[in-house]
DNA sequence: ACACTTACGAAACACTCCGTATCGTATCGT
DNA sequence: ACGATACGATACGGAGTGTTTCGTAAGTGT
């Protein structure tokens, strides 16, 4: 009993493996894109088995979806007092998680890869958009915001302009173009209507 | 000379084949995505060999680009006279050719495929664009909008909702939401600023 | 010291798919 | 009739995925 407590039988995995593994898959990733992401090449990069990696994650896209998940760091959201700066912070958050890979954010495409997204779904998109929500419920308290404004069509909007740059155009956002459009969204907020908008996907 | 003047020798290419060809993997790609997307199965489902479906497309990306781009009809822009009309149109357009496809909009996300991406964005994402500026300096000219008004700021808060919500949360967007967001953009409009933005992609 | 358990690398495997090539047939113009 | 092209069927090479097997390494418990 030299180390730790909780220690497994038998040997022990090797998490510099693990690691090594999901930056070099990250690289890969950015620079070639799902499709053409090999695990065998990951593993000849790394210079392991692709036993080791099909121990860790059960196929390609479990393993894509680790890499993402492991390149956004999701942080808390402390009330900053006003909407407008609780907003631009939270989608400056995911800016600034995308600029460490600087033209290589090709890999983020990989996110609608049908055997990537469902998976990111639960641990990313729901939970941004939980934060989001009880920003705006923040608002609503403050009376910055009216009571019937629709929550989900707010924040998709946010989401989608910066998943539209980010993914699809690869150009960076300005900030101050940031503060436009909130400035914008929170000015006319758009209305929630009788109508119940359901909560599909994946 | 019994038929029409500029024929080619030969037996001619069979365009009834073609619509097949074209509206059976439009069914397998709303139904399985781009990935899970077999030329082969594709051949089979139509009933011809896969000769041809290479002889009229390069490759896989080829193909389900020809796909996408005849399901989605550009039709023209008519002045309607106010900017928000002309928005909304812009907008309900696109809605519009996705509603066909009730819930397999799954295919849209294969524009995102680096295979197929490239193939589109001249012939779709650029073409729209262009309408898309044509919308605001009309507006500019009418006053509707301030000068210094950035045009791919807005238009692309505007496609990135519509492209976030057919293709990543699969949600009908009720046209009275498109009208609050468009209110809200024209009323208070994203500014250019002294920077100057690329027209990066793909 | 020994058994047990698990991780590891290497290699071979079955499976699927892509895109090409070949061959014989069908269908058009001249 | 002849040449040109489209077509279906089939086989092929190349690549990738995910599984399995095997011998070895690295820990824990008795």
């Amino acid at each position: 009993m030299t180390s730790e407590s909780t220690e497994k039988a038998g040997r022990p995995t090797d998490e510099d493996l693990t690691r090594r593994i999901l930056t070099t898959a990250g690289e890969m990733l950015g620079e070639r894109g799902y499709q053409a992401l090999s695990v065998e090449q990951v593993a000849k990069a790394v210079g392991c088995g692709k036993t080791a990696i099909y121990r860790r994650y059960a196929d390609k896209g479990a393993l894509v979806a680790e890499v993402l998940r492991s390149q956004v760091e999701i942080g808390a959201m402390p009330d900053r007092g006003s909407i407008r700066a609780d907003l631009l912070e939270h989608v400056l958050q995911n800016q600034r998680n995308q600029e460490l890979s600087p033209e290589q954010s090709h890999g983020l495409r990989a996110m609608f890869e049908p055997d990537v997204f469902p998976t990111l779904w639960d641990s990313f998109f729901q939970h941004r958009r939980r934060q989001g929500v009880e920003i705006i419920d923040r608002a609503i308290s403050r009376g910055e915001l009216p009571e019937d404004v629709h929550h989900d069509i707010l924040l998709d909007t946010i989401a989608g302009l910066t998943l539209y740059r980010q993914s699809v155009k690869r150009i960076h956002i300005d900030e101050r173009h940031f503060v436009d459009i909130i400035d914008a969204l929170v000015s006319t907020p758009p209305r929630r209507f009788a109508d119940a908008d359901e909560q599909a996907s994946p």
